[in-house]
DNA sequence: GTATATGCAAACCGTTTGCATGGCT
DNA sequence: AGCCATGCAAACGGTTTGCATATAC
């Protein structure tokens, strides 16, 4: 891990109050390192810290990226039911994915215009709109 | 299960070419014997088969889901990583998710109005566009 | 020193599957 | 008769948890 993602993963702990422990820096390091956002699964984020020859346990994935998502610094994406997705960035906007491979990308969302919204029902109101844009080989 | 209700799902069987069994015609009848759209879960359709004094094992409710599925008489939603939801609707339509109650509806497809899409990337084409319209409780 | 994070292994839970039995055509 | 569906229980896979140890403040 260069010392410029380790600043970025110190500076995304902090901004929550996060105790910047050493797997705590290291998986933040891989997700925020180069100010791009990340798309994981625990099991690929795992696997990338075995990459970097970083030693953090599964289950320890698992909890910080809870723990990330409970800080607001991640969200959980819902594409698939059989596994949980967590994206960097936080604001509502639309996802592209890519049903073989099972990866998950976001889309521009200057590109989405959504000129109506179905009304809620009496009592409810709309507390985020997810737009899942399932994509499939061409031809 | 009312002779109506019966015929619906034989009908609806019958429409894919499924064998209509007493286990299939129990769950058809249920899902549309009144003519209108259902969403349920496995777990909660075996629940009804009870209510309903049937009996129908909830391997049987899960492997129905799916062959129901595989035919094209009902389609898998995700909107929530720990369970799978079917809908009878098959057509692409938005969705209105309560979160507080895990309970997923139709929302009206003419009230959506999407003005623009994010471009699919190279060599892909948009397979479905899935619209979940995430609801709190007001107040 | 105290509260919190980690790691391991076991528990968990929704879902799928293997295999023997029963039912539809 | 032959193929397919059903039911049970066991397997499965991703995720969470209990508890002892280690670490940040």
């Amino acid at each position: 891990m260069t010392p410029e993602a380790l600043e970025r993963g110190t500076r995304w702990l902090a901004s929550v109050g996060l105790r910047p422990t050493r797997q705590r820096l290291s998986l933040a390091s891989l997700l925020v390192g180069d100010g791009q956002h990340r798309h994981v699964t625990a099991e690929g984020l795992h696997a990338a810290t075995l990459d970097a020859c970083e030693k953090v346990s599964l289950a320890t994935v698992y909890n910080t990226l809870r723990a990330f998502s409970d800080a607001g610094l991640m969200q959980e994406v819902t594409v698939d039911g059989t596994r949980s997705y967590f994206d960097t960035r936080v604001d509502d906007h639309p996802h592209f994915y890519f049903e073989d491979e099972g990866a998950l990308t976001d889309a521009a969302k200057a590109e989405l215009s959504i000129a109506s919204l179905p009304t809620p029902p009496e009592g409810y109101e709309v507390a985020k709109v997810d737009v899942v844009v399932r994509l499939r080989k061409k031809g």
